[in-house]
DNA sequence: GCACGTTCGTTAGTAAACCTTACTAACGAA
DNA sequence: TTCGTTAGTAAGGTTTACTAACGAACGTGC
C-alpha cells in the first residue's frame, strides 16, 4: 500500500467527475440555474444541460420554478437537490455493547433509528448481529437506497476490510465485501474516527484540512488533508491513543507509560475526576494540556488551521479544551501563523452515524 | 485556500493524465513494450500506441530494438525514456549567502553547475541575482528546456508566490509568475523542504507517504501524503522549527522557549557540541530525543512508515538519529504497527536542487 | 519443412463526452 | 415596438478511447 497505483482515466470517469462537480454545487448552494452551474464549473451551458438532464432523470435534482430577479434576459430555471430521493443507511459499531443503525435522507436528516443490544457478542456473533441490523435497515427503508455506510472501531483499509478491531474481536474481516454481496447495495466501511471527520466537513461546514480527535473509550483521530482521508501506511493513521505524550504519566494496559489514552480517554478522565472531584477543573485542564502537547507538532507539521474534538461535552467542552487551545497556541504561535480554530464537535453522539452518511455521499455521489 | 475548488475534467485533461501514466511507467521501469504498457495501465493496445506515438514525437521516448525473449509470438518493440531529450534547470535559494543553480537531465543527472555569491544581497537585489542566474542557466542549456524549478526558503503558496522569506527579506513576491513571464519557460517555485521530499521520492525510491525533516540554519519539513505535497491552511505546513517541544529548553530568538530549532538546527547543534565537546554523542542524542518527541505524535497521526532526515551527516547521521529512532519506537510501538523506517537522506547537499528537478518533472510531465 | 498457435502492433470503425456555433424564448429598457 | 441581454436547446464537429479484425513475426509440433 505504498505507491498509490494511478489508474487510467477513461471518458466515463471524467463524466462521473463532472457529474459530481455539478451535483456538489447544487447540493451545497441555494437554487442554481444551469447557467450558474456553467459559470461555476467552467463547463459549457450545453454540457451542463446534459449533465443536469442525467441528474434529473435519476431524481436527484428537480426544477423549482424560475428566478424572480428583476433584470434583463430570460429568467433562469432554478434547480435544487432533492434530499428525499434516496435513503442512506448508516451503522455505528463503535458504541459500547450496542449496534446503532439509522436511516437518513440524502441531506443528512435522520429518519429512522434502529438500535440493537450486543449483549457481549463478539467475533462471529457480532458480525451476525451487524448483518441482521443491515437487513432490518434495508427492510425499513421507504425509498430507493443509495448505500450503506458503516463506521467501526479498529483499523480499516481502503477496501473496507477490518484489519483489527479488538473490542469486536475481528481480524482481517472483509466486512465491506461481505455486506455488499449479501445485501446487493453499495456498502462502505471505514474507521469510526475517520468517518466522523467526514461528517464534520459535510454537516458542519468543516474545511478540507481538518483533524478530528475522537474521545470515547479510547482516543483516535480522523485526518483530512486536501479533502482526502489519510489512511496511513498500515491503515492506522489517526491511531494516536497509544502514542506516549508524557513519560511521567500513568501506566497503560498496552504496556507503555504515559500514552495519550491514559490522559484523555473517557475512562481515564472520569477516573481522574472521581479521584479528585474537588479539583475537577484542574484535572481536566491538565489532561487538556497533554492533548495540546500531542497536537502541537501535528498542527505545525500539517499547517492546520482547524481541529475538532468529539466526545462527551461535559468532559471535553470546558477546561479541557481551553487548556488544549492555550497549549497549542503557546507552542505554535508565530507572527504569521493564524491562530488555530480548536472547537468541540457540534454533532453530538451521532457523529459516527452521520459520518457513515457522509462516506456514502462521497463514494456514491462524489459529494464532499 | 480552504476548500479546494475542484475543476471540471475535459477530455484533454484525461488525455494528459493517461500520457503521464504511460510516461511514468516508461520512466521508472526497464524497457517496456506497448503491450506491456497496455497491461500495466489498463488501457488498450490501440490507445497506448497512440499515446506512445505522441511521446515519441516529442522526443521523450525512443524505440530501442526488440525483446530477445525466447517465447512464441512476435517480439515486442521496447521503449525507453530518453533522459537527454530535455534539460531541466534548477535553482536553490536556501544556501547561505549563495545562489545555487544547475542544469540536469530529465533523469536527474547533474550536467552543469552555476553558483553565484549573494554578498549579503537581500530583497530586490537578491531577486535580481536570482533572475540573472536563471537567465544564465537558460543560456547555458544545450537542449530544449523543460522548465525551471526553484526551491526557496520561506513559505510559498501553491501558485509559487513567496509569502514570506525572512532570510531573503521577501514578502508576497510572485516569484513563479515573474520568472515565468520573463523567461518564457515553465517555472515552478516551492519551499525548499517541500521540494526536497519530492526529491527523496523521485530519486531515492521514497514512498508516497513520507516526511522529510530538513535540518540546516533552521528546521523545516516536507510532507507527502498520498503522493501529494501538503500545503497547509496558510501554506505553512512543515514549518515545525518554532514548535515548542520542551518548555524547559533554551530561549529562542522567536520569543518562545524550547522550540525545536533550539535543539536541532545546525547552529544549535554545533553550539551545543562546542560547549561540551567531550560529551558530543550525548549532546547529539539528547537533541535526537527531542526530535523524536516532536515526531512521535506526527507518526501516529499520519500512520507514517517512513521518515527521512536531511542535514549535515556528521551531525545528523549517528547518535542523533539513533536517539530519534529509539524515542519514536518507544513512544509509538504497538503489536501491530510496523516499525518506523527512519533514515538519513542520501541525497546530500544537492537535495534541494534535485527537489527542484522533481518539481518540474511532476508539473510538466506528471512523473512522480 | 510447414501448418498452427501466440504475441505484437496497426488499421478501421464506433461510442462517449465535450466543444463551437447558431438558434429560440423571455425578459427589461429605450 | 425595437433592441440588447440572458437562459436554454439543437445541430454538428472534435477529441478520446474503445472493439473488432488484421498482418507480421515468432516458437512449437508433426
Amino acid at each position: 500500500m505504498q505507491k498509490t497505483a494511478r489508474r487510467s482515466l477513461r471518458p466515463e470517469d471524467a463524466r462521473r467527475s463532472n457529474l459530481a462537480l455539478v451535483l456538489q454545487d447544487i447540493y451545497d448552494g441555494p437554487a442554481l440555474s444551469r447557467a450558474d452551474l456553467a459559470r461555476s464549473t467552467g463547463l459549457t451551458k450545453v454540457t451542463v444541460s446534459d449533465l443536469v438532464a442525467e441528474l434529473m432523470a435519476s431524481g436527484l435534482v428537480h426544477e423549482v420554478g424560475t428566478s424572480a430577479d428583476a433584470r434583463p434576459g430570460k429568467p433562469s430555471t432554478l434547480l435544487t437537490f432533492d434530499p428525499g430521493s434516496r435513503d442512506i443507511l448508516a451503522i455505528d459499531l463503535s458504541a459500547k455493547d450496542q449496534l446503532r443503525g439509522a436511516i437518513f435522507t440524502l441531506g443528512g436528516t435522520l429518519v429512522t433509528r434502529i438500535d440493537r443490544r450486543l449483549d457481549g457478542a463478539v467475533g462471529e456473533e457480532a458480525l451476525r448481529a451487524a448483518r441482521e441490523l443491515a437487513a432490518e435497515l434495508i427492510a425499513a427503508a421507504t425509498r430507493p437506497v443509495l448505500g450503506l455506510g458503516v463506521g467501526t472501531p479498529g483499523t480499516v483499509d481502503a477496501a473496507g476490510r477490518v484489519l483489527r478491531a479488538p473490542n469486536l474481536r475481528w481480524r482481517d474481516l472483509p466486512l465491506q465485501e461481505l455486506l455488499s454481496t449479501e445485501l446487493g447495495i453499495p456498502v462502505r466501511v471505514q474507521n469510526d474516527a475517520n468517518v466522523a471527520v467526514l461528517a464534520e466537513r459535510r454537516f458542519d461546514g468543516g474545511p478540507d484540512d481538518l483533524v478530528r480527535i475522537h474521545i470515547s473509550r479510547g482516543v483516535g483521530a480522523g485526518v483530512l488533508v486536501g479533502g482526502q482521508l489519510v489512511g496511513g501506511a498500515a491503515s492506522d493513521a489517526g491511531e494516536i491513543g497509544h502514542v506516549v505524550i508524557d513519560e511521567n504519566g500513568a501506566e497503560c494496559p498496552c504496556g507503555k507509560v504515559g500514552c495519550l489514552e491514559t490522559w484523555i480517554s473517557v475512562p481515564a478522565l472520569t477516573a481522574r475526576v472521581q479521584a479528585d472531584p474537588q479539583h475537577r477543573d484542574q484535572v481536566l485542564a491538565e489532561a487538556g494540556t497533554q492533548l495540546g502537547a500531542a497536537l502541537a507538532p501535528v498542527v505545525g507539521m500539517l499547517g492546520l488551521a482547524h481541529v475538532v474534538v468529539g466526545g462527551p461535552s461535559e468532559l471535553v467542552d470546558g477546561p479541557l479544551l481551553a487548556a488544549t487551545r492555550e497549549t497549542i497556541a503557546h507552542r505554535t504561535q508565530s507572527d504569521f501563523r493564524p491562530e488555530l480554530d480548536l472547537k468541540a464537535s457540534s454533532l453530538g453522539s451521532d457523529a459516527v452515524l452521520m459520518g457513515a452518511v457522509a462516506l456514502v455521499l462521497l463514494s456514491e455521489l462524489g459529494v464532499a
